[in-house]
DNA sequence: GATGAATGAGCATTCATTCAT
DNA sequence: AATGAATGAATGCTCATTCAT
């Protein structure tokens, strides 16, 4: 019987529902400020189904986070399976993490909560941890790849190593999107004004520039 | 009379003794789990006396993050007076963020607390939230100046907007620092390890390369 | 066919599975402690089938309670059966009790949380409850009878009523077991190391002088 | 000034007040019924104030407890300062405990749910928890006096150790007082009724028994 | 009969904020 | 200005009980 695969099917359909609800809340209220009898209610559930399927607060928000990675790993994974050239998939992964990040701010705002729940040690739940974690890791080596085939096939410059070359790249993208996410800096929305430039074209930019330091010419 | 003068100073003091006595709890249990009441027995002053002198748990936050904008605006402003060209300001300014970020973490948190709060608009006392963008916009304002000397002195190559520049050198070196901040790139951490590599000297190295891909040559 | 009465035994079965399992369970964590889901758990049935067996998990604590006292009763209908003077008797039902005390400690808290149940009236089964006070008297009569053959034996002195004499040596008894139980009479444990003596063996002594009490000599 | 010491007796009165209102609703609703907000309502105080002056509820408990100690303690106190022989002393005690119990059942209950709570280590404030004990220690020290006395001025016979006597009166009161509690043990009271006794002049009786197996003749 | 997912009332505890003194 | 006792709304979490399948 399908009967034991159908409940399986449920199962995960709930805990989508949950997740999904999560976050609509936390759109719409902020990390902070969403309880788990908002989340309840959004999800039209009780409270207690909640638990059932999240050992506490954290786990859910563990949740969403990994749920907004295995996104951007699937994003990512596309475009490595694209017939490009090195430099190319090194564009194409930092254009893929732009787009995720305009479409998807939330997931962004979940991985800083995130960091700062495992700064303060707050999660109990050290598996789905750890499966963010892995996630990042993949992320990382993904560029790392296309750092070496760009090496392999002359479009990059031969100079640094990949793995390093890699976490830098992703650490500087990373700080771009934050720009890209805070309301706080104002400022630089105003430079940008000025320039007639919206953030998107601003980070595009700047991947072209750090695509052309590492180019082969 | 001084009376007036004293009452003032006194009023300073008490003020910067509140603010320093949450930094303490900050840096010890972190900012969720810090409460008015620790940060009141670590300032050796009653929780009303808090309340006198911040209207609000998160204006007292505000002012950690603006004491630390400051902090870090003295040490911009010092390389600023140095007599050096403009690529070896970029540079100074470069090392000084860095050296910032690993002498106080716990300013670097206050950072993204602080943008979580506007964020979430949890912020009654608007002035300080705008004291703290206006040094933000200092700080900006001394890496552009820098460009733009190093483009008038030929140190730099005069291709790009120097405010834009600004911008993506602040927001990237902001990515870096958070890498170095977070506990939860665990993967990040054993990279380096393979390198014999510490944080600190990959985002140097990142430095140099950024400084490569600008410099006139 | 047996088909019905093998369906009886099977429900039987089932009970005493659960009673089991909630005795195995409390005795891990204590009554307050245990839930419904860490009996079925222990049980290794669904939640549901507690509640087929069971109405209210306060009739499963009274199950517990009512299984006690029926070993407890058996055990005193053995003593009864033997051939022994009034005054042996009443020594081996005490002795039995005391046997019962040590080697089940569980069925004493049981006990005791059986009474504050009726106590705060936290119970529908009046059935059951009912159950468990019959036993009790009976316990009480064997008692009773004991004395009263000892009175007609001449091994007991016959100058008070059998009936409050049972009552008397019941309470005092039951005061020692609680003796024996509590944790929190420290104090009652250090005296006793003083004259080496455990508490068995004071009980023991006990049950000796109350005996030599209504001895005829 | 006295400032200060009105502030402590003004935080006396609360705590005693807070105290108050909990045996209120326990007597009322029972132990396990009540509430931190019913106790709260009880007192006309915030629920958080109680929780200003008690870390836990099962601190409130214990000082319930604590109290209920401390009212027998200075009975008893009372007792010991009277100009009686030991055997007097002695019966005076138990009549003590008695009146005590009567007077006071749910002190008795206290009694019995803070053992259940020391059983399952439940209890963080453990310095609370050592007044109880200490009290209840002192409690065995009188009754162990009032024997050294008795055996010294010939009032009791002169074979057991006073320490052990002790303890298996005190134990054995204890469960004449339980049987006066519990309204579970209906078939005791029929007992009694057929003798036209209440269980208070049965008790009495017990301790006649007792005094009479202790005394010199 | 058996299941176990779902429920939701219930509860202890926390903590920013206020205000009488 | 300073205090700190009092507040009470807020919230995460538990668990006995129910009921559709």
């Amino acid at each position: 019987m399908g009967t034991n695969e159908r409940k399986k099917r449920e199962q995960r359909h709930r805990r989508n529902q949950i997740i999904d609800a999560a976050e609509a809340v936390i759109v719409r209220e902020g990390f902070r400020q969403a309880t788990m009898d908002e989340i309840a209610e959004e999800a039209e559930l009780s409270k207690g189904t909640l638990y059932l399927y999240f050992s506490q607060k954290a786990a859910l928000y563990l949740a969403i986070n990994k749920k907004g990675l295995q996104k951007l790993n699937e994003d990512c994974i596309a475009v490595m399976q694209q017939d490009q050239t090195g430099i190319e998939l090194v564009r194409s992964l930092g254009e893929t993490f732009l787009k995720y990040t305009t479409e998807h701010p939330e997931y962004i705002k979940a991985l800083i909560y995130y960091e700062s729940l495992i700064d303060e040690e707050q999660i109990e739940d050290v598996g789905l941890a750890q499966d963010c974690e892995e996630i990042g890791r993949k992320l990382l080596i993904y560029l790392t790849r296309a750092i070496q085939i760009g090496m392999q096939d002359g479009s990059i410059v031969n100079e640094m190593q990949p793995k390093l070359l890699a976490v830098q790249i992703w650490g500087s993208m990373r700080g771009m999107m934050q720009l890209y996410q805070a309301r706080s800096q104002r400022h630089v929305q105003k430079i940008l004004n000025d320039f007639e430039l919206d953030i998107k074209t601003m980070i595009r930019q700047f991947l072209d520039v750090q695509i052309k330091g590492i180019q082969q010419q």
